[in-house]
DNA sequence: CGAAAAAATGCACTTGTGTGCAATCGCTAT
DNA sequence: ATAGCGATTGCACACAAGTGCATTTTTTCG
């Protein structure tokens, strides 16, 4: 009868015996710069290879740093967001560190309970890409000495660090490439979500269109989504006076309202229709829409987060901007001024 | 001056010496079932609420499982990796778990060096999702003690588990909907990836088709992508026999596709052409496309890979295969038979 | 060949936790 | 009052690593 022995990790203590060795030459052998002979190498090298042996990150995370990051998110499937998911794992892991996700409702206490995950894992840094934090639990992952990096949200935490793209910007940059177009009627769509960031393009847009004395029709839809595109443009054309030019404050949004005004109410994008959005998802770029947007320029983004996590000392209470890139396409008419 | 003391993270002993209790009193606060009086729970939770301290799971992890399983995956960005990963996220988290993610290349090369990592922080399990893992690393991961499970590939590796979507299933299907739909002349449209899956997909259609007597054109275009959709149409349609169903064997190849077709060749869908698809992602059912799809259950797969984590003996080798849902929408004729 | 310098090695301690075992505490029943 | 008993508590060890320091071993150079 073969007797079972129970799989589990090998540790460097049984590197160690195999190649009759200390564990401290095993230790040696798998650290940068440590003295340990050519010889002896070898010989651990041998044994780690015959036996399946890896360094255990989790004890070494005990004396050192982690090497974790934690990425709070939530709405994971939203293109943009994946592709800030993608980008960011990507680069965390060719500087050698390594993404744990955790996936919130954007309600506060799931938040909440999401950061005090990153806590219990000791992760060097907390990256948050949406929810919105209380300030109480980021103070405490700053007293851990953790780091955190908030990404497009506005709440400026004392020691927190910022990123974000420059929403004003592109408010007024929509502005000007509808009114380039020569679009008299504006109309803002955004939804419930009321993040800084939203409200922000929707301010700066309806603000600058004040400034030029033209009158924009704003309009709420639910959650940020293509559905919502779809609701708003049915409640918008549904009134007497349609618009002929709109600022969507999101992609998803303005495909929604780009697929309903063409196909139930008829109108042709962007001879009797233009539309901006921003993210500049994938499907933007589709010949279904051809969506002049503001593209977040997600590499330079990511990079970033990278540089501020390897030299924590700029870290502090810094406030990064970026610029977002006008995306020409199709559903905006070329000026005519 | 104010002596600065470096922030760092509160350990159980800080917690103990406020407490005036023994560092055991406190971590036995923290573990369940363990023994402990009203008076000393009171007085370890007043400290470390105080001091902010939360039990390390790090340390935790030296002694038992981790908790920790890492999700290994690449092309993240692709609408249907995304939702996979979202609900795997959310289910594992909810079941106690943490992810921790590994974004790779599809190479080989980049794959190992990802699940050596899954071994260097003692993940409790592997759950691959894209990417063809190397044999030899899959028995180490094994051996070790972790749990590999793979979704949707089809390599069956001694001691793994596998789960995924009856792809024979939604073939058959394919050629029955176009069939009915009256289609003549059929077209397969796929990916240069070659995955298990796809394969799967193409082989079963084209030969449910060959045992009615159809011909099949098959066309490969570059990689899984909404660009290679369209580079197949353009091809599709150069050539002399147009076909007037075709079954591409991902969504985002058939709305590539169909825009071409619609947009560069005037066709009409579902009239002059028929088409279906795979996976079902949100785009599948935006009003501009309506395609009629197979539907991943990505719920029931995730509900799945939980409950073989949470029994492990259950896994041993075990093949799970869920049915894709077929989701009828306007790409396809009724049929008239 | 021998002394000094350099390199390699091992011991023991550190990190933060969980837990077996023995000692102690508090309470009840005789 | 005291034995008996169960509920607490603390000590010490285990887990898997890295590292300062002292101790070999090896190399170098006179």
């Amino acid at each position: 009868m073969s007797e079972m022995k129970p799989p589990s990790f090998v540790s460097a203590q049984m590197v160690a015996d195999r190649a009759g060795v200390s564990r401290s030459a095993v230790s040696r052998t798998f650290t940068d710069g440590a003295s340990v002979s050519a010889a002896t190498r070898r010989k651990v090298l041998e044994a780690a290879d015959a036996l399946g042996y890896h360094v255990n990150h989790l004890a070494r995370g005990l004396r050192e740093r982690s090497n974790i990051v934690c990425l709070v998110v939530s709405d994971m499937t939203t293109p943009i967001r994946a592709r800030m998911v993608d980008v960011l794992t990507r680069k965390l892991q060719a500087s050698g560190k390594i993404t744990m996700v955790i996936n919130t409702g954007t309600d506060t206490e799931s938040v909440s309970a999401a950061l005090r995950q990153t806590l219990n894992y000791r992760a060097d840094a907390t990256v948050v890409l949406s929810g919105t934090p209380p300030a109480s639990l980021i103070e405490t992952c700053l007293a851990n000495g953790q780091q955190v990096i908030l990404i497009n949200r506005d709440e400026r935490l004392q020691g927190s660090s910022n990123l974000g793209v420059d929403n004003a910007m592109a408010g007024r940059e929509a502005l000007y490439l509808l009114r380039r177009a020569g679009c008299e009627r504006l109309g803002l769509i955004t939804s419930n979500a009321r993040t800084a960031s939203l409200v922000e393009r929707e301010t700066v847009f309806v603000e600058a269109a004040a400034a030029e004395g033209v009158q924009v029709v704003v309009t709420e839809a639910g959650p940020t989504s293509y559905e919502s595109g779809q609701e708003a443009a049915r409640r918008v054309f549904g009134r007497s006076e349609a618009p002929d030019g709109v600022f969507c404050v999101t992609d998803l949004l303005a495909l929604g309202f780009m697929d309903v005004a063409r196909q139930d109410f008829g109108l042709k994008i962007p001879d009797d229709l233009c539309v901006v959005g921003f993210d500049d998802i994938e499907q933007a770029g589709w010949a279904s829409y051809q969506l002049t947007t503001f593209r977040q320029p997600l590499n330079p983004m990511a990079d970033e987060v990278v540089d501020l996590l390897l030299q924590p000392q700029r870290a502090v209470s810094e406030r990064r901007m970026i610029e977002p890139i006008p995306v020409w396409r199709r559903s905006v008419r070329p000026g005519k001024r």
